[in-house]
DNA sequence: GCAGAACGATGAACTATCTTAAGAAAAACG
DNA sequence: CGTTTTTCTTAAGATAGTTCATCGTTCTGC
């Protein structure tokens, strides 16, 4: 049996539910054991599920026209992630989405995620808080690509997330920063020879 | 007297109001009269207003360290805009939202549409709904700002809002798809040479 | 615990994009 | 309208970031 007392946390954190809702909202969500590699969402198929990491971690990426991946988007503990344009509105997906490590996440499916939304007032007010904080958190993620140097986004992401960066493969940061791996690496090396 | 047929139907793309709804919606906003280069949003202050262009253009943008604008979302007719993590979160702007012509606004402050999203279910679903797709449209920014180079974006936002592009001035437009205005003038040269 | 695969470091050559500067064109506004 | 201000173009030199190729290291699955 799963620990899900961080879900029940990250939730209340958003809206507080009801003992009744928050029972309806879990039992809704199942809970799944990915391995490493294994991908959760693929291109050309439409995303079922919204996935919150109780365990592990993952990162959606995208394959372009010369055959290079770049990293959307990672989740490990307590984060939420999909391909959200699919996921929204139900169209194909166009990204991957896979498990770094091996994994225990939760899910829901788009069609169970109508129902209590069309059926309870708390629990829609709970996915238009998820909604708005997502808005947000990619509208500050869109201005610190504009405005700032590889490095600074390097270091940005450090400095906010500084264990979520040791357990991260370096070119999956590097392409989800917007660098080579080789660029990345060059960075953090300068960093180690000043001090 | 404006007219607000735009407006109306905007949302019921989003969901469909009943009449008294509408109704509701539409007198929580004031139609606002704006001129040119006027600020509606500044840093420093929390940003009160979510604002739907009735007529006229407008953009948001940050100034860097340096000094450098970085136009981060365009608006005009029938867009909805604002600094999103400000006015969410009620915290204070980091951006500008200025006008770039004579132009007429609807505004709802951020008060009334908590009073209308506690108050109204299906005035919380057309909210949610806004914010779900505002979430969707920026992980596809995000991804082409990934994936694509500089030509590529502009040829990209060219094929999306050749209209729009006739309107906005070419330094606005070159900092939003992050390249300075005289390498955005380049890639148009280089275009029309090509013919 | 070992073999094979995946990952990270390094350096040299290269290129996309930026910077600076100055003049031309266009637009704003009295 | 005319003039003042803003925006756009051009071009040369600079640089942040990439590409490619290679090698050592670390995982990882069996």
């Amino acid at each position: 049996m799963e620990d899900l007392s961080p879900f029940i946390e990250n939730v209340n954190h958003k809206t507080r539910l009801s003992s009744e809702n928050m029972e309806r909202l879990t039992t809704a969500f199942q809970v799944v054991k990915v391995k490493r590699k294994q991908l959760l969402i693929q291109p050309g198929f439409v995303a079922k599920y919204r996935i919150y990491v109780l365990k592990g971690a993952f990162h959606s990426y995208v394959i372009d026209d010369k055959g290079n991946e770049h990293t959307i988007q990672f989740a490990v503990e307590d984060w939420w992630l999909s391909d959200y344009n699919s996921y929204i509105h139900q169209t194909p997906a166009t990204q991957f989405v896979e498990a770094l490590e091996n994994s225990v996440i939760l899910q829901i499916d788009h069609q169970t995620e109508q129902q209590l939304k069309n059926a309870n007032w708390e629990l829609a007010t709970l996915f238009r808080v998820m909604a708005e904080h997502s808005a947000a958190y990619l509208a500050r993620r869109i201005v610190s690509n504009l405005t700032q140097s590889a490095e600074e986004r390097y270091n940005e992401f450090v400095a906010k997330y500084p264990v979520v960066v040791q357990r991260l493969p370096q070119y999956a940061l590097a392409s989800y920063l917007n660098m080579t791996r080789e660029f990345l690496s060059k960075i953090r090396n300068d960093k180690v020879r000043k001090k």
